[in-house]
DNA sequence: GATAAGATAAACCATATGGTTTACTATTGC
DNA sequence: GCAATAGTAAACCATATGGTTTATCTTATC
């Protein structure tokens, strides 16, 4: 991890960026699958109905944003998660964290309720 | 629009448009200021160096991913913050924060520079 | 009833996005 | 050396996005 040769270790985690690239369904899958490990392009390109290029085209987004980060051996590009992002995600979830738990409380109560008068408690 | 009979119940919070409307600086504003409170929409286009139109495309942009709900009194569209989806995406974060807390273990004092230059929002 | 205010609709524009196919580069292995 | 493999680059296309301006509709207000 971190070669010490090129790597550029500023990775942006721009908000905009983050949650662009977290608005796709194939992205999502991708770094779904990085969860469970690093994988090379084709290998992560395999389950996806899709050329190869735009696979190649969805690892770039994700790399801009700073969610993977690449470590290119020969001609293999091995892509790996770079979770970081994603806890900036949740740094700025925090805030409103407060608002649906309000808005859940609300809703168990009510069903609450719901279920004393259904169980006459 | 909306009227009382055909109101569409389930708001979508389909990840995809969720996120999508994330990744933009003036949506994330707008969430922001609905946070504290709601407001209609010329009180919530005040702030922006933008049309009221642009605005307006924002606002329909949160809208359709259930991020925020429309009371129209009259002539006066009232919008309120909806954190329900805001809840998916926590859940939806919850798979990878395992991976941040490694890092941050990890790697915490590596990467305490970095997350001092880079505390954008 | 006239006019102002709140807001959307529509038409338009530039650029971004997500995909394709074809071409190309570089590395590996026989 | 040569063929196969890993991957990107480039050109192209359709649609989406984010903004504008002008027009329109509805509701208040005087």
């Amino acid at each position: 991890m971190l070669s010490s040769t090129n790597e550029r270790r500023t990775a942006p985690q721009n908000l905009d960026l983050v949650f662009k690239a977290l608005g796709d369904q194939t992205r999502r899958d991708l770094l779904a699958r990085l969860s469970e490990g690093p994988a090379m392009v084709t290998e992560l390109a395999k389950p996806f109905d899709m050329s190869l290029p735009a696979v190649g085209k969805h690892l770039r987004v994700l790399e801009k944003a700073g969610l993977i980060e690449r470590s290119i051996n020969g001609r293999v590009h091995q892509c790996a998660l770079n979770p970081l992002p994603l806890k900036k995600v949740e740094d700025w979830l925090e805030h409103y964290q407060k608002f649906w738990s309000e808005t859940l409380d609300a809703l168990s109560e009510y069903f609450q309720n719901d279920a004393d008068n259904e169980n006459n408690v």
